[in-house]
DNA sequence: TATTATTTTTAGACTTGTCTAAAAATAAAT
DNA sequence: ATTTATTTTTAGACAAGTCTAAAAATAATA
């Protein structure tokens, strides 16, 4: 059995993975807001436990062991915010700090039966891919929405730095992270994208375009 | 914030409140399979918390504060129980270890959210009433079917020690702790006793009701 | 009531996970 | 390539919650 904070440190380095090629301790540490000598200590312990690839100085990565516990996690913590968006009414921004709580709860049962309660879905209410029971994960492409074609789809997944205005247009156009977004046409004159929203046709300026990030399953 | 040891104990303390007058330090350590000296120096935080009184050697008994904290455990704990059988599909008995970690997820909002998802239950699968947001709970009376009289109701909450038996019986029936139990007649000839059940009407035998516990409200 | 038995507390130790401060290793820069 | 800066590890400390063993208080019994 692991402890919840074994699985908080496991979840961080899959993470970390994702985006960087090499995990070194300092960025496991600012990751959890730790210190870097408690890193140390934790690393030691997981790669005791052979969850990951550990030498000193060189830096970490995940054992096929440690990525499955990982995964699990991930798994339950989406399942969680899938539960609490679309069930109990909460808002998708709301949902992580419950999630990180609720994603330790120990019982395999418990993420089955929640998984077939929720319709076994595919996606979290931020448009991430849920991991099956076994840990296969479906790989997720972060795109710009100028960078789809026509009748590609993707899913929003937030807005490139420094635009936070662009969100309140999002909201004021009752438009939601997680929101699936399909490009209906392109007018060649100038850019502008035609997309399709919630079963609504909506008209996209290029920059806007440039600043939407989406996420596409392909 | 409390941890979940201090949660733990002030639960046990409530519960022990039911059944006996004082609580010595051995019965809560036995409650919680702990050693006492553990107890007496979690006993002594408590009290510094002033969620207990202790005094040293006296026992202990909850203050209002502790109460409170313990019903709201208790409250998460029950509406918890009531999602993993009504929603999950989990049978009543063994829901108890996944909400013992569930009622520790720290999250006002959660609770009443989830509370609301289940339509404000006032009892749990096993008939326990369910506090309400304030602490409020329905004192609830253990009763005998055999003791019940006309038209009266109750909650089936178990069977007598040592007629474990009865409870195949009560399976094969289709008949669950919780259900709901009515007295409809009582045959004056051999104590039998007519009932409603599940909008059935059973006949059981004067032994049986001598066995049958039920929670009654009134 | 004096003695014995039981309960409860104290004292000190251990584990987990964190921290600070200092030392060691690695990386960057002159 | 030597010095300087940065990163990482080590060493030692601390808090929470538990334990064992022994001492102290209370309760039971002869």
């Amino acid at each position: 059995m692991n402890s919840q904070s074994e699985e908080d440190y496991l979840k961080a380095i899959y993470h970390l993975e994702m985006d960087y090629d090499s995990i070194s301790t300092n960025s496991v540490a600012d990751y959890l807001n730790m210190k870097p000598s408690s890193v140390t200590d934790m690393l030691k312990k997981l790669a005791d436990k052979k969850y990951i690839n550990y030498q000193k100085y060189k830096g970490s990565s995940l054992t096929r062991k440690g990525k499955l516990i990982a995964l699990s996690i991930i798994r339950k913590h989406r399942l969680w915010e899938t539960f609490l968006v679309e069930k109990l009414g909460f808002s998708w921004d709301k949902v992580h700090y419950i999630a990180e709580q609720l994603e330790h709860i120990k019982s395999e049962e418990l993420i089955e039966n929640l998984d077939d309660f929720l319709g076994n879905p595919k996606y979290d209410p931020h448009g991430d891919p849920i991991p099956n029971k076994e840990g296969k994960i479906e790989k997720m492409n972060q795109k710009l929405l100028v960078e789809l074609k026509i009748q590609q789809e993707g899913i929003i997944t937030g807005v490139k730095k420094g635009t936070a205005s662009l969100l309140s247009y999002l909201d004021k156009e009752k438009i939601k992270l997680g929101d699936s977004i399909k490009v209906i046409e392109v007018l060649e004159f100038d850019g502008t994208f035609i997309v399709e929203i919630n079963n609504r046709k909506l008209t996209f300026s290029e920059k806007i375009c440039q600043n939407l990030l989406l996420e596409t399953h392909d």
